[in-house]
DNA sequence: AAATCAGTCCGGTGGC
DNA sequence: TGCCACCGGACTGAT
């Protein structure tokens, strides 16, 4: 699953093998095609499978951005636009000589739409549960939820913004975990990275906002930024589906201390597993109150 | 009015 | 072995 290291790893990749290159052709794959056809919004969202494509091709690659989970490619034909990609839940991209050239055949099976550069390579967008999206847009403005995303972690001010909402009348007794995994108030922190701060801070993932004092929730966000740093380090965390622009895995996952851990690092715990806000949440019953 | 909930995009996987 | 319920980022529309 991306989140904001993965995401990030992936944009640092991308840029230097596109920026200044021109899109000569863009493929968009039958399933997909099939799929908006039959009313589906698949992948690519709010525009017809031939209007993406025109959209696209002969358009220069201007620059390369993560905001959040989100990949911004800036493209300029007669005027710069964006093309706004997540990879949602096993989105990838290759960048590869042909199709044949992606490592593994469950993302060669997957692959929804492509890119061909000027440089005759290929960017391929794979997709195995195609939970990914692409919206081209002429501006930010255009899908309003983008505008409603809070800062970027590591930007100053990033801080205030969670402490802010997390001090806020109406989240004082929504669960903490609910908090940092919503992109309004922390940027780029899903599910793994959330459960690994909160067995950091030794903070019960269920934990009503205002049961936890300034100076931990302090401590929760710095650490919530420490992970996302060592994870960017690491090339990000690889459960299944997550690879690297060149197909490589990231090791992050090496280094949990509890996501995906039956047993506490710590004191040996058995685990538990708690629904919050939707998601499976583990935590150790005996290292986080 | 605001908060919550189900629906949407799906294939892989785990349990029976 | 084969089937099927379940899972999940993040938005959207309904209640």
């Amino acid at each position: 699953m991306p989140e904001l290291p993965e995401v990030e790893g992936v944009v640092r990749q991308i840029r230097p093998v596109s920026i200044g290159k021109k899109i000569e052709a863009v493929t968009v794959s039958d399933i997909i095609r099939l799929s908006k056809a039959n009313g589906k919004e698949a992948i690519i969202k709010r525009m017809e499978a031939d209007r993406f494509v025109d959209s696209l091709t002969g358009a220069q690659i201007v620059r390369v951005e993560r905001r959040s989970k989100y990949i911004y490619f800036t493209l300029r034909k007669d005027h710069e636009f964006l093309l706004v990609n997540h990879l949602g839940m096993s989105g990838a991209w290759f960048y590869v000589d042909q199709l044949q050239s992606i490592p593994e055949d469950k993302f060669r099976r997957h692959v929804h739409v492509i890119l061909t550069l000027s440089d005759g390579n290929l960017l391929a967008f794979s997709d195995i549960r195609r939970f990914g999206e692409m919206r081209v847009l002429q501006e930010e403005a255009e899908f309003p939820p983008l505008l409603l995303m809070a800062p970027e972690p590591f930007e100053p001010g990033a801080r205030e913004h969670f402490l802010a909402i997390a001090e806020s009348a109406k989240y004082q007794n929504k669960a903490i975990k609910e908090l940092i995994m919503d992109g309004q108030i922390i940027s780029g922190c899903g599910n793994i990275y959330a459960t690994e701060a909160l067995f950091k801070t030794k903070i019960h993932p269920k934990r009503a906002a205002r049961r936890i004092s300034r100076r931990r929730k302090v401590e929760l966000f710095e650490s919530i930024v420490a992970i996302l740093l060592e994870s960017i380090e690491a090339g990000g965390s690889t459960i299944s589906d997550y690879r690297n622009i060149n197909g490589e895995s990231g090791s992050m996952q090496d280094r949990f201390g509890m996501y995906g851990k039956k047993q506490c690092m710590v004191c040996g715990t058995m685990t538990k597993t708690l629904k919050i806000g939707g998601r499976a949440s583990v935590y150790c019953p005996t290292c986080q109150k």
